[in-house]
DNA sequence: ACCGAGTGAGACATTGATGTCTCACTCGGG
DNA sequence: CCCGAGTGAGACATCAATGTCTCACTCGGT
């Protein structure tokens, strides 16, 4: 028995195939069984005893993404102080899992209504409600919906983790471009 | 013999049965040869006929998407006037292609190095140009590049396209969040 | 040294999409 | 009216990925 109760129902293995999975389907998402075995540095056989299957690994995954954000936003404190500031704080703690939730988000266009994980409707009414905060703050335009200021963090995430992938844009200014774009916005303004 | 000349080397059938295709990918980016003559209204075999196979087929997407927006960036003449209006008028335009564009991306993104289109890097070039004027003109900001924003532009463009798809947001608030976003942020600004 | 759990490699069967082919049918022009 | 190009439906063969199974091997504990 070399099971080990780890984080939360995760043993070790499965958490470190997991991360394999998780950098080779980041970068190509329509990698096989086979290509996601050895990348992890397994057997096919022993990936099949780990997840059952493909629909099982991409479960996995979502799983392991949500429990990251999760985190990333307990660590980012995004309840507290100017929201702006937590803004840039949850930019930061965000920027690791980036690659990984820009697989999720695309792979979960293709969920069509079957039965999407109750994780992400609680993930996303953490970040609507910070923009919310924001706005009743004073600190945020109140002209933006919550929700689209939200979507519009998950596109601009997914983008610059592309963009930084493709060397379009240096890894060191990741959170600096994302934090600056989407709290300031492209024009020049007056006040800076 | 139906085939007349039409646009570019497309009948006017390929171009309804293109149309189709896009409408149905761009909901569900895995549906069958089989769904997309279906929706098409024709028999599989037709569409055979059309477009060798599915990699055709997308390839054709790519470049009736390619003419859509090169066709949008003149309507939406880029090279004039101030940016931040060029954008707009930019973000106005490129709605209807939203859904295809988006498609296109993360599609391309499978394109792992294979052989890019060169009509990518001409719209890149374009966008990008449209941004470093805007920064010449002391329009927009320098600190972010070129690059980044056109990256963002694309993220936020495919973002609002499956909001307003998801139903998250309305239709016709499409360009005026994309627009408002990408050229003053989420802040709130003094100078408004 | 023995033993057994877990593993990797490979051999299958299965499944789903794809591509090709044939064959009636239709519809429009001659 | 007839003819033929184009079509839809379906019958295949093909191919790739998947899932399952077996078998020999290794390595850690005893």
């Amino acid at each position: 028995m070399s099971h080990s109760v780890y984080s939360c129902l995760m043993s070790v293995d499965r958490i470190q195939v997991l991360r394999a999975a998780a950098a080779l389907l980041t970068r190509k998402a329509t990698a096989t069984m086979d290509e996601v075995a050895r990348a992890a540095g397994i057997g096919r056989a022993t990936l099949h005893r780990h997840f059952a299957g493909r629909d099982a690994l991409v479960r996995a995954l979502e799983e392991l993404g949500l429990q990251e954000l999760e985190a990333a936003h307990d660590r980012a404190r995004t309840e507290e102080g100017p929201a702006d500031e937590a803004v840039r704080r949850l930019v930061a703690e965000v920027e690791p899992v980036a690659p990984l939730l820009s697989f999720l988000v695309t792979e979960n266009q293709l969920f069509e209504g079957d039965q999407q994980n109750e994780g992400w409707e609680r993930l996303d009414a953490r970040v609507s409600a910070l923009f919310r905060r924001g706005q009743e703050q004073g600190v945020f335009r109140i002209d933006l919906t919550p929700a689209w200021l939200t979507e519009a963090f998950y596109g601009l995430v997914g983008s610059g983790a592309w963009a930084v992938q493709d060397g379009r844009v240096a890894a060191k200014d990741f959170q600096y471009m994302i934090a600056e774009l989407l709290l300031g916005g492209a024009r020049r303004s007056v006040e800076k």
